[in-house]
DNA sequence: CAGGCCCCCC
DNA sequence: TTTAGAGGGGGCCTGA
């Protein structure tokens, strides 16, 4: 399309429409700039007009807000009372967003007392009668009234880059109706789907379809009610007038009193300047060159006459139509960043012997320093030193460099420093702590000391933050540091070495960083006494540091060879069942493809009639969804079972052997202490906390783990339901903690209670459902849920659950007690006080708001299970240490430790092991674990 | 190269 | 078309 062609075209856009779509599709990982701005409307908005814009080239265009009270609002408001109110971030964003059009010259519009759709769909009826065609962006639910000749509707991508623009027919397709009135009336229906329009109630939306098409109207169906039968018709008599008035709120006003003038609506050049300042502030960096690239005519010539649009007097006098929403909303004060070349600081290089000795003198005087190595790699195992900073006061430091060729010469310095780091009295404060004290450990120093890591502090602080260095600097110290990127470039296998980099700049970076991470310690030290989380801190977290030093240390050995000839049987189960499924496809295609699997099941095979999409428009082709269509199609059950075969090929037989560290031949896995928000444990590089184990197959891999050699062997020790006993404990529910107490089959004695059965009755079936709700009590579970995952029907699982509460009267209190005090105190606390926040128990959002209470009741479990287990890790490292045990624990898999153990201390360690585990913490509940042992882990399980 | 999708674990 | 619908994780692969 030229721009000769948009000549006569109209675009319309429903900014709010546009903001809540944004908004939401970040709802699960929004975007927050370091100003803690949420900027993901912002940034969704700006990124769909963009498209547009590189799409269409609109010459005509309006975005179109909603002002005051509009009628529709009025009558929802009557209808209930809790109307979803807009939710802080949208708030914030839309002075931003109307900052933003301002500058880049596109008109705005609105009008008191009506909704952006009405406006739009007054002008796109107006537009249409002068011949122009229009193209709309509405709220979907609402564009369908507007389908007519010369009116298209164009939808935004949620998060790709592909606006979809439907044609009327594609439309009437879509919706399978006939004509547009029809359209309307099926929208009016649709319930509780569509959260602004109550419907009616207890017709569902296929049956309502079903009339509509056979009554022409709503009117006309609820004028021949009498016809139809027994229940429906006394619902759909019932609700007669909630069902006329769904309509109504569902009708589109086109009689809006506003004139119609095209020119008025043209778009003009941006304000480059006043454009990238916005972003700027906003940190959109990316934006800058996607803003670069959607108006290429204006970037074309760098030097060239763009300065002068700046400058251009042409107005387009829209935004008089806009009158009130940003007078009272002001712009959030954007802060000055210090930079470093305005800081007074005293940074020393520190690369003699003599030098090196000197400092080592002075650190010996003091009772905390803060240190930081800079190294060749981020893994901490391969990772050779570069330099070490030190900090003990504010804006001082020091930089020891070593030389990474000259091996001698570093372990000469590394000896120098050797009394600072195993100095008992010295407290050390870094990042990430655990990295330094392996990469130290390598180089056979040990660090000692009271240790206090500023990125465990944060975690328990905020665990749901992120906490890197350059952030917490930035929101707790107001400060920008010098980024590691602008040293050796963007990460990548251009990447430079840290060793690379001027002496001068190492010195600068480096010590800052120490500088740095010290006023951090110095700031969220007392945040951890003011939270009470000093205890858990010390005690806990910091040990704990300490133990998962020595486990990733150990390592875990790995059976190669059995793996290599897995992966040979794989390779060739997989491409036999590759050659089936191309020959019942009827083609080659990529089985990998989400995407193009989804094409051939339900677009060139027809299975399943009606096929679930993903975010993005792609057919949804999980795991559940195939298991559904398996009676189908034969494709179906190969495909899921290459599926299962190709994730644990890549995933794990071929993946790990690659892991293996070529000095010590075992494989070492990576604890972060700081990712789960609940207090858990991760594993990566490799992740050994999801090893496979359901399958006989996936058994086989789990098999490949083997103990040292062949006079150690495997223990693994568990502890049995350690959710369900907390919850029992942190509820004081006397009917669970009796059922622990008399170490009843908890499942089983759960299935009597909500059957209503004796215990020797229960059947497996009733078991695994009790099972299931067991589980689910622990998520949350809803109704809807539960059906989805028992099979049964929704009502069966609402009296299920139901009948679970009546079981367990005091966990139904406290569950609601939980949600009470994350709304009270805007946090959750497991038993030794770990917090979670949850600011979303407030939100006016259902589904934001529901999460945020499915978190107040798992968070406190799920963590309580987190600290029983690392408070047991900890004191078995000690207790092994003690008594010198050579016994190694390997690995945490949340509820399960393993260890690596010679032959001769199985016995004695095994009953320490599951002594101190049983005993960690003291509940109203016997906390039991089990025992295995073997020579492989699987064995052990 | 990042994010979507999927699937592995507790 | 329009979601999601039980918590917490990590990793592979495609597609731009």
């Amino acid at each position: 399309m030229t721009s000769q062609d948009c000549d006569k075209k109209l675009f319309l856009l429903d900014a709010y429409a546009l903001i809540f779509r944004a908004y939401y599709a970040f709802i699960k990982n929004p975007r927050i700039n370091s100003q803690g701005i949420n900027t993901s409307a912002i940034f969704g908005f700006t990124n769909t007009l963009f498209d547009l814009i590189k799409k269409e080239n609109p010459s005509h265009l309006a975005v179109v807000f909603d002002v005051g009270e509009t009628f529709r609002h009025r009558e929802y408001k009557e209808y209930k009372a809790n109307r979803q109110e807009t939710p802080e971030a949208i708030r914030i964003a839309v002075p931003y967003i109307h900052q933003i059009l301002e500058a880049l010259k596109i008109p705005c519009m609105s009008k008191e007392g009506y909704e952006a759709d009405d406006v739009i769909g007054t002008l796109a009826k107006k537009a249409e009668r002068e011949g122009y065609t229009t193209y709309m962006m509405t709220s979907d639910k609402d564009y369908a009234q507007l389908v007519s000749e010369n009116i298209f509707v164009f939808k935004p991508a949620s998060r790709g880059n592909d606006i979809e623009i439907w044609d009327i027919e594609a439309v009437k397709d879509k919706f399978q109706v006939e004509t547009p009135s029809q359209v309307i009336d099926l929208l009016g229906m649709m319930g509780d789907n569509v959260d602004n329009i109550p419907g009616i109630p207890g017709v569902g939306e296929k049956t309502a379809k079903q009339f509509i098409k056979e009554y022409g109207s709503i009117e006309n169906l609820f004028a021949h009610s009498s016809e139809l039968k027994g229940k429906m018709r006394e619902k759909v008599e019932a609700n007669k007038e909630l069902g006329l008035l769904s309509k109504k709120l569902a009708t589109i006003e086109t009689n809006v009193p506003i004139e119609f003038n095209y020119e008025s609506l043209t778009v003009d050049k941006p304000n480059v300047d006043q454009v990238i300042k916005i972003f700027e502030d906003l940190e959109f960096r990316n934006m800058i060159v996607n803003f670069k690239k959607t108006y290429p005519n204006i970037f074309e010539s760098e030097n060239g006459p763009e300065k002068d649009l700046s400058n251009s007097v042409s107005v387009t006098g829209q935004r008089s139509l806009f009158d009130t929403l940003d007078q009272d909303i002001e712009m959030k004060e954007s802060s000055n960043w210090k930079t470093i070349e305005n800081t007074d600081h005293l940074y020393q290089l520190t690369e003699t012997p003599m030098a090196v000795k000197l400092l080592v003198e002075k650190l010996s005087k003091q009772n905390i320093v803060c240190f930081d190595t800079e190294t060749t790699s981020t893994d901490s195992m391969i990772a050779e030193l570069v330099g070490i900073s030190f900090s003990y006061e504010k804006a001082k430091g020091y930089y020891v460099p070593f030389n990474t060729k000259d091996k001698e010469k570093t372990q000469e310095l590394i000896e120098i420093l050797r009394p600072f780091f195993e100095n008992e009295n010295i407290a050390k404060v870094g990042q990430n702590l655990k990295y330094d004290y392996k990469v130290l450990r390598r180089y056979q120093v040990e660090v000692k000391g009271i240790l206090f890591d500023t990125m465990i502090a944060h975690y328990l602080i905020n665990p749901d933050a992120r906490h890197n260095m350059d952030i917490l600097a930035e929101t707790e110290l107001n400060y920008k540091p010098i980024s590691i990127e602008s040293l050796i470039g963007k990460k990548g296998k251009n990447q430079k070495l840290f060793s690379s980099v001027p002496l001068d700049e190492q010195k600068e970076y480096a010590v800052e960083d120490s500088d740095i991470t010290l006023q951090l310690k110095n700031k969220l030290d007392p945040q951890l006494a003011k939270d009470n989380l000093k205890k858990l801190f010390t005690e806990i977290e910091m040990p704990l540091m300490k133990v998962l030093v020595d486990m990733e240390w150990c390592g875990i050995n790995l059976d190669i060879h059995a793996l290599q000839d897995m992966s040979k049987e794989l390779v060739e189960d997989l491409s036999r069942l590759e050659k089936e499924i191309y020959s019942l496809a009827g083609e080659v295609f990529n089985i990998n493809s989400p995407k193009q699997l989804g094409d051939i099941i339900f677009d060139k095979l027809k299975l399943g009639n009606k096929p679930k999409k993903t975010k993005t428009g792609q057919y949804a082709t999980g795991e559940e969804v195939l298991l559904k269509l398996a009676h189908t199609h034969k494709i179906i059950d190969l495909l899921l079972e290459y599926r299962q075969l190709q994730k644990l090929k890549s995933t794990y037989v071929d993946a790990l052997p690659d892991e293996v560290n070529p000095i010590t031949k075992r494989v070492h896995t990576t604890f972060a202490q700081t990712v789960a928000a609940t207090g858990r444990l991760a594993s990566n590089n490799p992740n050994l906390q999801n090893i496979p184990i359901r399958t006989p197959r996936g058994q086989e891999i789990r098999k490949a783990f083997i103990s040292k050699d062949h006079n150690h062997k495997i223990i693994s020790a568990d502890y049995s339901q350690i959710e369900l006993r907390i919850i029992a404990a942190m509820s004081k529910d006397s009917a669970m903690i009796n059922s622990f107490n008399n170490g009843e089959d908890f499942h089983k004695a759960t299935a009597s209670k909500v059957f209503h059965i004796p215990m020797d009755q229960v059947t497996k079936e009733q078991r695994s459902h009790a099972k299931t709700i067991n589980f689910g009590i622990i998520y949350g579970v809803s109704a809807f849920g539960l059906s989805e995952q028992t099979g049964l029907s929704r009502s069966e699982s609402k009296n299920l659950i139901d009948a679970y509460y009546a079981a367990y009267p005091e966990l139904k209190k406290y569950i609601s007690e939980q949600i009470e005090t994350a709304r009270k105190n805007g946090f959750v606390e497991t038993l030794l006080g770990r917090r979670r926040y949850l600011p979303d128990i407030h939100s006016k959002n259902n589904v934001v708001r529901s999460h945020a209470e499915r978190n107040a009741v798992n968070a406190p479990i799920q963590g309580t299970a987190a600290d029983v287990i690392k408070i047991a890790m900890i004191k078995i490292h000690e207790l092994l240490h003690e008594k010198n045990y050579q016994t190694k624990l390997l690995l945490q898999v949340h509820d399960e430790l393993v260890f690596d153990a010679p032959d001769e201390e199985i016995k004695e360690v095994s009953a320490l092991i599951k002594n101190t585990m049983e005993n960690s913490v003291r509940m109203e509940v016997p906390l039991i674990v089990d025992v295995g042992v073997g020579t492989n882990w699987l064995e052990a399980h």
